[in-house]
DNA sequence: AAGATATATGAACAACCAATCATATATCGG
DNA sequence: CCGATATATGATTGGTTGTTCATATATCTT
């Protein structure tokens, strides 16, 4: 899969020790989960959770303007993964992130863009 | 864009209050900035810069074993969204983390992972 | 100045993915 | 049980994007 590979000594030959490289593997997972959060109909839907606590899919559709069948792809695939979790509660089926870390992800990142004006 | 939307009384008939919606366009700009998280190399790239304060591109790209054109192309991307910032010093050019917002998303996120055991 | 090293950039192509449409399942009311 | 409501899922498809190859630019050495 990696084609030719550059070996030549540059900095390291000088003396700074290797950067410690995080598994592959473990990299293709965080990115696997950077990209759930990579798409617009997806972020929306994870930051009205973030301030909401809990919804139901029409809700979100309604308040984000989102046909209900998109949003119930989106929930699919953030559930799958395990961002989010639900709970039936006769007809409706109400939707929540699913742990601190996620929430933390998401106030972080937010501040983040806030900060950095470009 | 968005096609035939649901507007029926769901949970909100019941007296809940609507979520407060993220605006479109800063959504938008999220899901950008995930979008850059998203991809294997990329975030090899990032936990090796998270560990290693600053590495050149071919030290990098020696590290991961990855071509440096694809390295240098990553950079490039993360560069331009201000995730990254680089200094020369002759030849070499040193990249590192942009901020620490960043810093803590990239612990965050890979805490979240290590503690959600699928 | 020429060659070597380090990095950047442009273009093209294959792979991936979100939106949509159609349909399926589950729960409620009557 | 039947129609309506709420949500889920499968398939298709147009658009996006990472990798690669080729080439360009910048800096150092001699």
């Amino acid at each position: 899969m990696a084609g030719r590979t550059s070996f030549a000594p540059t900095a390291r030959a000088e003396g700074r020790r290797d950067p410690s490289v995080i598994p592959v593997e473990e990299a293709r997972r965080l990115a696997q989960m950077f990209q759930l959060f990579a798409d617009s109909t997806r972020a929306r839907i994870l930051y009205a959770l973030l301030e909401a606590e809990e919804i139901c899919v029409n809700d979100i559709a309604a308040a984000l303007e989102v046909p209900e069948t998109s949003v119930s792809h989106a929930l699919r695939l953030l559930r799958i993964a395990g961002v989010v979790k639900n709970r039936r509660a006769g007809r409706l089926i109400y939707y929540s992130l699913d742990d601190e870390h996620i929430r933390m992800l998401l106030s972080t990142s937010r501040e983040h863009l806030a900060h950095h004006v470009r």
